[in-house]
DNA sequence: ACGTTAATTTACTCATCAGTATAGTAGTTA
DNA sequence: TAACTACTATACTGATGAGTAAATTAACGT
């Protein structure tokens, strides 16, 4: 190639530098969230040590230290990503119209759907002792918000008799244990899809373990 | 008290000293379980540290070493009472006589309150990894005990025709998330009792979202 | 070329906490 | 009273791991 191919200006790449670096930042930023969470699930928060995460990733501790303040934000960043994922479900299924029934039915598909992967799975398994002041705070809003969500729709499912009434604030807290659980016992290496799982799981949570029709 | 009122060889007392000390002995033992398991479940086990537990005993760290070997097992004993709490409750339920459905539901219902209590919440908050290595099988040991037994009576209950027909293994899952979920936001000085919390976290598990005798 | 900034390393500090060595005390037995 | 055992405390060790200081290299803008 010819410099004198190009005008004297050089031409400002849309890929500039700085955006690029940005980009790469943000890149490096995730895989230690991915990698971190990945230890989170499988050792534990207090058993993994950043030494461990970062040689996962073929570099040093004080790397990691580079992209984030300390352990704490690591950590928290997984669960914001896992509930932030779980809430957007909530926001989308809410938007979504039909009776309230049926946007049940489409949150907790995709709130099982969140509960088979790296994020979800760190929500479930992490404990609010684990956090700082700051982040157990954080943590225990998204949570609530999504507990919020959710009731909010069954509710709306009582209201339009789509389902049963009964006290929506145990039904959430019913339904979140089932779906939460996912994270606890579901592998990915076995039989079972992650939608089969998700599908299934709710099936069973609107339909109950009675007979349908059953007398009572 | 005279004691030329007592035959020359003293009657062994019942609460002979040898006995009176074993007692003694295990009664600490507990106190220090039910300290170190409320511990637990308020900070976390590693966030609690044996002083932590000695100090609310107002004795020192070594005294805790002279009941148990080490952390671990105090830890392992916790779970070791709340798992089998369930797994007797199993147990007398499938002896109990009655549907499938019939022996579910008091399995579900004592279920439910020991998750309401000291130990039961610790078997929740505690994963795997927190345990030694032989603890750890242990633990899965037991879990699994208590699975395959739910798992079963729910069989059962399809084949009597008293629960409705599924993947069982995963209905079992659905059930244990839900029962186990109370662990994680039931307080005991909040509205609720907690036999109201397992009657109505079973009631919601076996007749569904869905309103009764509802088309589908 | 030159200074600046981002990225990464080596080599540390420092705190925490599980677990122990050792010694002292109280009650029991002979 | 002497020896023994159970129990508890003081004062330590040792390991682990979070977080940092300082030096090094690579990349970029001017």
């Amino acid at each position: 190639m010819n410099s004198t191919m190009l005008s004297s200006t050089k031409i400002e790449s849309p890929w500039g530098s700085r955006a690029d670096r940005e980009a790469e930042r943000q890149i490096k930023r995730e895989a230690v969230l991915r990698t971190a969470a990945r230890f989170f699930n499988a050792q534990g928060f207090h058993a993994t040590s950043l030494e461990d995460v970062a040689a996962a990733l073929a570099v040093t501790k004080p790397t990691i230290y580079h992209y984030f303040r300390n352990k704490d934000e690591i950590l928290f960043e997984c669960v914001r990503l896992g509930l932030e994922g779980i809430r957007d479900a909530a926001c989308a299924a809410e938007d979504r119209g039909g009776t309230g029934r049926d946007r049940l039915e489409a949150l907790m598909r995709q709130y099982a759907m969140i509960m088979t992967q790296d994020f979800g799975i760190c929500v479930t398994r992490t404990s609010d002792d684990q956090l700082g002041e700051q982040s157990r705070l954080r943590f225990r809003e998204l949570k609530r918000e999504i507990h919020n969500h959710l009731q909010s729709v069954i509710k709306a499912g009582m209201a339009d008799g789509s389902l049963g009434n009964g006290n929506a604030r145990l039904v959430a807290f019913t339904v979140a244990g089932a779906l939460n659980w996912i994270a606890r016992w579901y592998r990915p290496d076995g039989e079972m899809s992650a939608e089969t799982v998700a599908h299934s799981t709710v099936d069973t949570l609107m339909r109950g373990l009675v007979p349908q029709g059953a007398s009572r």
